[in-house]
DNA sequence: TGCCAGGCGGGGT
DNA sequence: ACCCCGCATGGC
């Protein structure tokens, strides 16, 4: 198989330890080279010094590797609107200052309303630890040069081996994640969206949000939930039935982005804690001895 | 032990 | 437009 590797360092600026770690497995990144299979290519990532060599190699022939990276990334653009807004935030301003330029890394709708299932009505590390079992149990793997990866199973996968959802200890999900499954399974990733995704038993507004927002940007969307809804009554000093109104108001275009930004800024800890934090101005991870959006990947005996 | 968590759907009023 | 409940699982 011809495949050509493509390689560039990074010449935008950006908090590329955050970028690379937020939300990624020990597998995923280890503090220094990350690897995250991404649109039929294998995206490599070495930290450097304030940047980061970023390489693609494609598995198909017509993939135009340095595109995958731009996009993966979205280097094109800058997010100087979004971190405008922040920097004004009483509850983003510290994050924005500390990582100015951090945005997530592109996720498949596949994997990212199985994310979004998996945080369904319980916290940030049972949530992952669901994730990652989902991973480990189906064992998964591409090969790519000397490494093997390990990678989240296809829908085939799932179709074929639905047991493993309840090994992975998913409970009532694992319907979900098969009628899921079953929809992916048939149609074309590029041909579902919102409608297609909240048509299927168990997801609704914040999981079709949140897939969204991790696979296509759709960053206007807002994916909020009871932990975001009372934090941001919290924080702007008003019910709860007008949080989605004012978050409206307050990030427009860019609501996605500072829902995913307030949970690693707050280490995703749970709603009490949260609110804590904010009261005591703690505004940025911190939290070293348990798994967060932004550590997890240090975790390696843990996942 | 019972409650409760980054939801959701189904049922009520 | 609300309110309420059950749901697998695990943590407290």
């Amino acid at each position: 198989m011809a495949s050509r590797r493509v390689c560039c360092g990074s010449r935008n600026i950006l908090p590329w330890r955050l970028v690379l770690g937020a939300y990624s497995f020990p597998w995923e990144f280890n503090g220094e080279e990350a690897y995250y299979v991404f649109d039929n290519a294998v995206i490599t990532a070495v930290l450097r010094e304030s940047s980061a060599e970023l390489c693609a190699i494609p598995f198909g022939m017509d993939v135009d590797a340095y595109e995958k990276i731009i996009l993966f990334f979205d280097l094109g653009n800058p997010y100087s609107e979004f971190y405008e807004k922040a920097l004004g935030d009483p509850l983003l301003s510290e994050f924005a200052k500390k990582y100015m330029g951090w945005r997530p890394r592109l996720t498949s709708l596949w994997w990212a309303t199985i994310i979004g299932i998996c945080q369904q009505n319980t916290g940030f590390i049972q949530g992952w630890r669901m994730l990652a079992s989902i991973t480990k149990l189906y064992g998964k793997k591409i090969i790519v040069g000397s490494k093997a990866l390990l990678i989240p199973p296809t829908p085939a996968d799932v179709l074929k081996h639905p047991d493993l959802l309840v090994k992975a200890r998913t409970g009532y999900r694992a319907e979900t994640i098969i009628r899921v499954a079953k929809l992916f399974a048939e149609k074309d990733e590029d041909d579902i969206g919102y409608d297609e995704l909240i048509s299927i038993k168990g997801i609704g507004r914040y999981t079709a949000s949140l897939a969204l927002v991790l696979a296509r940007r759709e960053y206007w969307r807002a994916p909020i939930d009871r932990w975001l809804k009372k934090i941001i009554s919290h924080v702007y000093h008003i019910d709860d039935r007008y949080a989605d109104r004012i978050y409206h108001e307050i990030w427009g275009d860019y609501q996605g982005l500072a829902a995913l930004a307030t949970t690693i800024a707050l280490d995703a800890v749970p709603l009490r804690k949260a609110l804590e934090r904010i009261d005591n101005g703690i505004l940025v991870p911190t939290i070293m001895d348990k798994p967060t959006p932004a550590n997890m990947w240090k975790f390696t005996n843990y996942w």
